[in-house]
DNA sequence: CGAGGTCTTGAAGACGATCAACAAACGTGG
DNA sequence: CCACGTTTGTTGATCGTCTTCAAGACCTCG
């Protein structure tokens, strides 16, 4: 039984842009000027099906992608065909906001199963920048924790084995669904293959799965399919080495 | 011999934000007024010797600090004492803009030698950021930049092996020191040990002295104390799969 | 000239990759 | 509703990369 099908198919038919009105006001208070504009700019609405581009490599888009609903993935591939991860977005994330001052794509966006995205063009978010500074800061705001989640997957990557990897991982995407209301009780819904939880921890498939028994046995999650439920968060946590702060969930003059 | 002596004692003596002039005009036009209100900003220049921090994990400072003159690095500290470093800065970047929008400082930065810094209050960064929107996306810009940077060292740790991540490291150092001017001839003073290349790459020193040992007997790279020559930049960055697209070093409007 | 840091080397072992095969789950069409 | 094919998850065995520990060589600088 999926936890958050009812809110995210609220979100889904109504309002596009109601997930990305609620992670900006986790960190900032946003008026109602400031909230049209943004929510007018928002166009383009579109299903995505799994596994599909929503960005192409190479790419100068003119328009940067909200993802509405499902969830997406930024990859880098190499000549040998392996694909990395660098990743993750939710519901309510922009996935190529900084397309709009970057010149090409250095990076695809796919969808990690059916999306929906939703548009603004870089017309707009030039305008925006023009005339409302406050909201300027809050979408550069919103690049900044993306920079500070790759920087906190480094650290991941780099110095936690592979059991401490996938925690921080799962620590991550508990406390991103729980502040946009798309998980509850610790339980979400991650639609990922194990596949493609290795192409974004560098790990392989097969050490993914054995790392994820290792954590299950102990005793620190339980995940059936795409369903996750997190059973002792503190010690999840302090596997991972977990620290939220990076994410800036407060509310605070930005 | 050093190389880039004569340039960096310019900088150093000269314009503080010379350097970081340089760097916002390989990416676009920067006009006289912009360049005024962002130099007339700089104040408090203050060296910091070899290995001090220039910014505590957990502060949450009331001034950006950008490099005169030497490097630094990023790092986080884990429990057990081992450090991962997430960045590298040269001359001409700021350390921590994105403490002008965040909390607090999720990692700390501390000097890779001894390295002179300016300091930019958030305060002018914020009426930057309501009269100026050009020069504000310019700021943004650098941000996204060390963004994409950290999404290509992710993609470097997670999918090369040893030699190529180092390989790729050594290739963007000398794109960056070559683009401000501080590299030449594919020569460049790289202040960092052994040790701390490892904290960055995620590896052990060990194993970073045993794979620089293969590329230099590859031929790819003369490397004698902090002097680095690379001797074959076309294998180094076919090694490395190292494409210089994400640096952004094409100027065109923002 | 001595001392401390950095680099280098060797040997042993752990962690994760790879290859290969099988089981389970899922979606589809008959 | 079942049969089937495909994808995903699971397991075992072997191999390679990288880590760890330990010691010695080399610099550099006071």
């Amino acid at each position: 039984m999926p936890v958050q099908a009812s809110r995210q198919a609220d979100a889904d038919r109504g309002e596009p842009g109601m997930l990305l009105m609620r992670a900006l006001r986790l960190r900032d208070v946003v008026d109602a000027s400031e909230e049209r504009v943004l929510l007018d700019s928002l166009s383009g609405v579109r299903e995505v099906p799994d596994q599909a581009d929503i960005v192409r490599e190479g790419q100068k888009p003119g328009e940067s992608c909200l993802i509405v609903s499902g969830f997406a993935a930024r990859y880098h591939l190499l000549r040998n065909g392996r694909r990395q991860i660098s990743a993750v977005h939710i519901p309510g994330d922009f996935v190529d906001l900084h397309g709009f001052l970057l010149g090409h794509m250095d990076h695809g966006v796919k969808a990690l199963g059916d999306c929906t995205i939703a548009t603004i063009p870089h017309q707009r978010l030039r305008a925006i920048s023009a005339d409302f500074p406050h909201l300027t800061r809050l979408l550069w705001l919103l690049t900044l924790i993306d920079a500070a989640t790759h920087r906190r997957w480094l650290f991941a990557a780099g110095a936690l084995p592979a059991a401490g990897q996938i925690a921080h991982f799962l620590s991550e995407m508990n406390a991103r669904l729980t502040a946009i209301g798309l998980a509850s009780g610790h339980r979400f819904v991650l639609p990922m293959s194990q596949a493609e939880i290795g192409e974004a921890m560098g790990m392989s498939p097969v050490h993914v799965n054995r790392t994820i028994q290792e954590i299950r046995r102990a005793g620190l999650v339980a995940w059936r399919g795409q369903q996750v439920e997190i059973l002792d968060l503190p010690q999840l946590q302090a596997l991972a080495e977990f620290d939220p702060t990076y994410l800036n969930l407060e509310q605070v003059p930005r």
